[in-house]
RNA sequence: GUGACCAUAGCUCAAUUGGCAGAGUGCCUGGUUGUGGCCCAGGAGGUUUCGGGUUCGAGACCCGGUGGUCACCCCA
């Protein structure tokens, strides 16, 4: 019996870890940087949590991509979809609402959804997640946006631009929704299936359509940054002031859209070219309906969701190498049984004293070992063998060099930690 | 959920019109006493993704499953 992983489930093996760990201590020295406390949810949830206060259409979608299953109390449960579901949860729950504002929160981990596995799109897939709770200002946004440039940009990535947009208010988009179904209304007959559905269900959506039909029709329709409510307006200009002040590189791109009702006001992503049909890097923007929508005080909010498959994917792709994992640069070899059992307390001491080490197994021939030592990418191997222990020394060979010197064997320590990095 | 292409050794790939399943690389061992890399020799490693079918004969052709890649759908 053969088993290997599920339908859009990765393993991730020693070599990708190169990358893993490249980006996560980057993102997490990043989130230090700029102030966010880490916080990390269960994965498991209640499932209304992550239906609760959809639209319907977008409620049985969604229904359909979630793990859900009954547990051993009958209760449903989930695998989280996203993380900013159990981060308002836990914002309620813990009273964070009466904390200093604003409320920072960064958070690492797997999100699961059922989709069909795609470029860059996965069942399993790690998100690094910020949330900025509790702050209106245009420069909260900046700062999220930043967070996420500032990860690319550290990593490496050349050519990167926001494409940003804002989708107005619960006062000001009803409005510009109706303007919108008035456009499109004299060419419905001419429109797809699919974007006649949208205009009822989501008409947002339409405007990010791939329909060719629908697509010479885009040009001219309205945009909702010219029907934003005056508040909406000064807080979009603003944010576009900030970023142009730090030149920041943004397209406004008036089809950049987000399908539930608690967004407002500042959608934005992160493009780069290395990904095919999925340009983007990562998605935020304002969601202050949010925290209401999980039973907390009215609260705005800012946020973004950066996948870590997409930034090794792309990396890669990009030849961009992350610097090498540390690895032991000490390997002790033995020859004969009294040997051995010196090599074993040696290896246990140095490894004591903090001097990362390796153990060469078995009893093979001393080439064998050497050979092994030799791959293993050590640069030193202690040698101990009859000779050694009636001399109390330890044969250090320079596996780099290719010489080898006697050493004291009460001075190995010191001798070692003189040369170690 | 829809569609296209794909699946041979751990990895990268061969195998003429349907006729003995191979190479490179990696791994293990050896090239004589306690010395790696280079070189040489040997070895292990395959139900050709799985299940059916056609055929004297299938890695190859047909049907189905599983998985991969890409696009659509959707994207919290």
């Amino acid at each position: 019996m053969r088993f290997q992983t599920l339908r859009g489930f990765n393993d991730i093996l020693p070599d990708d870890f190169r990358y893993w760990r490249y980006v996560l201590n980057k993102a997490v020295e990043l989130a230090d940087r700029f102030g966010y406390k880490q916080i990390d949810t269960p994965i498991l949830e209640e499932t209304r949590l992550f239906l609760r206060g959809l639209q319907e259409g977008s409620a049985v979608v969604l229904d359909k991509e979630l793990y859900t299953f009954e547990d051993q109390d009958g209760t449903s449960v989930s695998l989280r979809p996203e993380f900013t579901a159990g981060l308002m949860r836990a914002f309620v729950e813990h009273g964070m609402a009466s904390w200093p504002k604003p409320v920072k929160l960064f958070a690492i981990g797997p999100l699961f959804r059922h989709e069909k596995p795609q470029a860059g799109r996965f069942r399993q897939h790690v998100q690094f997640n910020a949330e900025l709770l509790g702050e209106e200002d245009a420069a909260a946004d900046l700062e999220i946006m930043q967070l996420a440039y500032s990860l690319y940009h550290e990593l490496g990535f050349k050519g990167l631009a926001f494409q940003l947009n804002s989708i107005g208010c619960p006062r000001c988009r009803p409005a510009y929704i109706e303007t919108l179904r008035a456009y499109f209304r004299p060419h419905q007959a001419g429109l797809p299936e699919v974007d006649r559905r949208r205009l009822e269900v989501n008409p947002l959506r339409v405007l990010d359509t791939k329909e060719a039909a629908t697509l010479p029709l885009l040009d001219g329709a309205p945009r909702s940054i010219d029907h934003l409510c005056p508040a909406c307006a000064d807080h979009f200009h603003a944010l576009t002031g900030y970023l142009d002040l730090l030149g920041l590189p943004y397209v406004i791109n008036p089809r950049l859209v987000r399908g539930f009702d608690y967004y407002v006001r500042t959608v934005f992503e992160v493009w780069g070219s290395e990904l095919g049909a999925q340009n983007a890097l990562c998605g935020g923007g304002r969601y202050d309906g949010l925290v209401e929508s999980v039973g907390g005080p009215p609260t705005p909010g800012v946020g973004v969701g950066i996948g870590i498959e997409r930034i090794v994917i792309s990396l890669r792709r990009q030849g961009i190498e992350p610097p090498p994992l540390t690895q032991p640069q000490v390997i002790v070899l033995h020859y004969g049984p009294a040997a051995k059992a010196e090599a074993i307390r040696l290896v246990d001491e140095l490894r004591r004293q903090g001097v990362p080490t390796l153990m060469a197994f078995g009893d093979r021939s001393l080439k064998a070992q050497l050979k092994t030592a030799d791959r293993s990418g050590a640069r030193y191997a202690l040698l101990l063998g009859e000779e050694e222990l009636a001399a109390a020394t330890v044969t250090v060979r320079d596996l780099q060099a290719g010489t080898q010197t006697a050493v004291s064997r009460q001075d190995i320590l010191p001798w070692l930690r003189s040369r170690l990095p």
